[in-house]
DNA sequence: GCAAAAGTGTTAGACCTACACCCATGA
DNA sequence: TCATGGGTGTAGGTCTAACACTTTTGC
């Protein structure tokens, strides 16, 4: 039972995005072996057997790179015929949100073989992975305009100006405190805890929490 | 030089969409053997060896579907392991916007082998094609909002109204014929050629054409 | 008391929606 | 002259964008 002699090696490679010191950072690994051998790369495998390509993805990010149960959506699926130098790979993209707040801090800690680094100033990266992060960031700042998938980098409370600055680093730009403010209100996806985040020499910050976490609202 | 023994098989598989009858309809082969013989189902193909993903979907569509220089995007990569009872295939999907005016007649005549079938009221498709059709016709309807990508199914020249017919059909709602022209005249996308289509017992309608044909833009 | 970030309303313009009638033609 | 689809404007509501000052706290 084989369809035909055109066979091809299919791996997913995940973008993981985090927002820490008010950057838009992507998680990535060390090549340990040629080709690219010393070059970052973003965690990717070889899809198994028996496995749907959302589980690789997720599988990936769990063995390759610590993180499990967050936002994992597809990107796009790359196969020029020379994008890997060792012979024709297929890869489908995928990428993922990971909230700083609730990784552990070992996670966050840079270490030879992996490290976060800003989307907005990375050195050069194996095979074609640039692209993939280029794209992933396109894609994640476009669906900050329709959708509440910002929400999937917060922790379980969160002041409005965190959540702010959250997309202004994605967008690249700065927003209007109280315009940004009345749109989420106006979302009803977020809801106040009757805490307050005392954070510094200034006035304390309300603390709010994210009103059905997990699910990502489409709206418009 | 190979990586490993995890080798798949990649396909693409192309929904080829065209306006027909006032109905968005979408272009079917019958499958000659098994699995589903006898069954609808999109024209896909196998990758070939130093072939990329977009030119094997353009060669689809050319060798399976007879349609050429149209408007094509990547869609989605489906690989459920037991999509195809054969074995595993990995398939990425596209789809293409065919304008009616701009095909053949011999192709928009229906055979045995090949038909144009509207997609609210398809038969049981092979495989998981169903699923591929349904997410391209809502990815559609999701670019009609914010693109100019409606007017890749226009030919030449053509009327406001038949333009209209086109978003209608698409979104599968009417909409207010004033607002509609007002805010298609707002994208300045379209230009007046100074015709006019005579085509019935009424007034002549003013002929348009697209001022960069070709170009998708995307807006907001 | 000073520095630092939190919090809060209003206004003008753009955009969207709903809605109804006259026009030009062929039969 | 009638049936058919082509073509046009306005008013009300909603949404967006621009804008500056007061509050509360820690030091």
């Amino acid at each position: 039972m084989v369809i035909s002699p055109d066979s091809r090696t299919v791996s997913t490679d995940v973008v993981v995005f985090t927002i820490r010191d008010e950057r838009l950072q992507v998680l990535l690994v060390r090549r340990p072996r040629e080709p690219y051998a010393g070059f970052w790369a973003l965690p990717g495998g070889l899809v198994h057997d028996r496995e749907d390509l959302d589980d690789c993805a997720a599988r990936v990010l769990r063995q390759k790179a610590s993180v499990a149960g967050v936002y994992l959506e597809q990107l796009y699926t790359f196969g020029r015929p020379d994008r890997d130098p060792r012979g024709r790979v297929v890869t489908v993209t995928y990428y993922a949100l990971a909230p700083v707040a609730r990784l552990g801090g070992a996670l966050m800690t840079d270490t030879d073989a992996r490290c976060w680094l800003p989307v907005d100033d990375l050195p050069a990266l194996a095979f074609d992975h640039a692209e993939i992060v280029a794209l992933a960031h396109q894609r994640l700042a476009a669906k900050l305009e329709y959708s509440t998938i910002a929400l999937q980098f917060m922790g379980e409370r969160f002041t409005l100006s965190e959540l702010q600055c959250v997309y202004e680093v994605i967008l690249g730009e700065s927003l209007d405190k109280r315009n940004f403010r009345r749109r989420l209100r106006g979302l009803r996806c977020i809801e106040e805890t009757g805490e307050w985040f005392r954070g510094g020499s200034h006035r304390p910050a309300r603390l709010y929490r994210v009103r059905r976490p997990g699910q990502v609202e489409i709206f418009k």
